[in-house]
DNA sequence: TATCATTGCTACGTCTATCGTAGTATCAGC
DNA sequence: GCTGATACTACGATAGACGTAGCAATGATA
């Protein structure tokens, strides 16, 4: 890959997601609440979008779905689990973005802009 | 502002133009060929995306455009020269790509992702 | 002189991540 | 009994990006 197209600056919150779940399986809520918190409340990812990501991220095989074991009240919960595909895409977008970030800021300037 | 979206980090191009538009007009052929420059080949803009970027700024009013007046040969090119409103534009996406770029950085590993 | 690459742009339709709105259901605490 | 937090799902709209195609003039090349 030695190229970017601009749409791909789009789709980084798949990649969000699949870090949040390195280490360990995790659920909507509770990823949506460690983005609140790692980004100091500077990112919100809406409902919608992280569930529809989950959706995508299972079909392309990068993670997989499995219920809550322990069901402890009634509530229903659906964890995902990152796959060995999800951690080499994961790799990949880290590049990717290393390669954006310089041709973007080539563009930008740091000062308020002359 | 103090939180971003998720979409924001797309349109950047519009922000890339504004740049290359600063210091004098331009128009789209050029315009392209400069991107495809600074960004050393890693960056091509397609000329779709290009001229419906000029559309969309003008409506917005942060460029202006008019035609060519020395139309040397029977060539038409139309130029687009950046406004006041432009400039604003331009120095909002900036501190937007600085929060941005904050924000994504926390989700990604510098490293090939351990 | 015929042909091809480059220049310079327009039209039209498709794709898809994001997001708005809304609804469902459980549980804890007051 | 009601509110707020938890945990999702369904459905449709938006808009930037992009694929494909076409048109027209110029300059270089054979």
């Amino acid at each position: 890959m030695s190229s970017i197209s601009s749409d791909i600056i789009r789709g980084y919150n798949d990649t969000m997601i699949l870090y949040l779940l390195w280490d360990a399986p995790s659920y909507g809520y509770e990823i949506s609440k460690r983005i609140r918190n790692l980004s100091e409340e500077k990112y919100a990812i809406k409902e919608t979008t992280l569930y529809s990501a989950f959706t995508r991220l299972e079909k392309n095989g990068f993670v997989e779905s499995f219920a809550d074991s322990d069901m402890v009240n009634g509530k229903r919960r659906t964890y995902y689990r990152i796959t060995e595909q999800g951690r080499q895409y994961y790799r990949e977008k880290c590049a990717e973005w290393t390669l954006t970030k310089e041709v973007v800021e080539k563009f930008i300037r740091q000062d308020g802009g002359m």
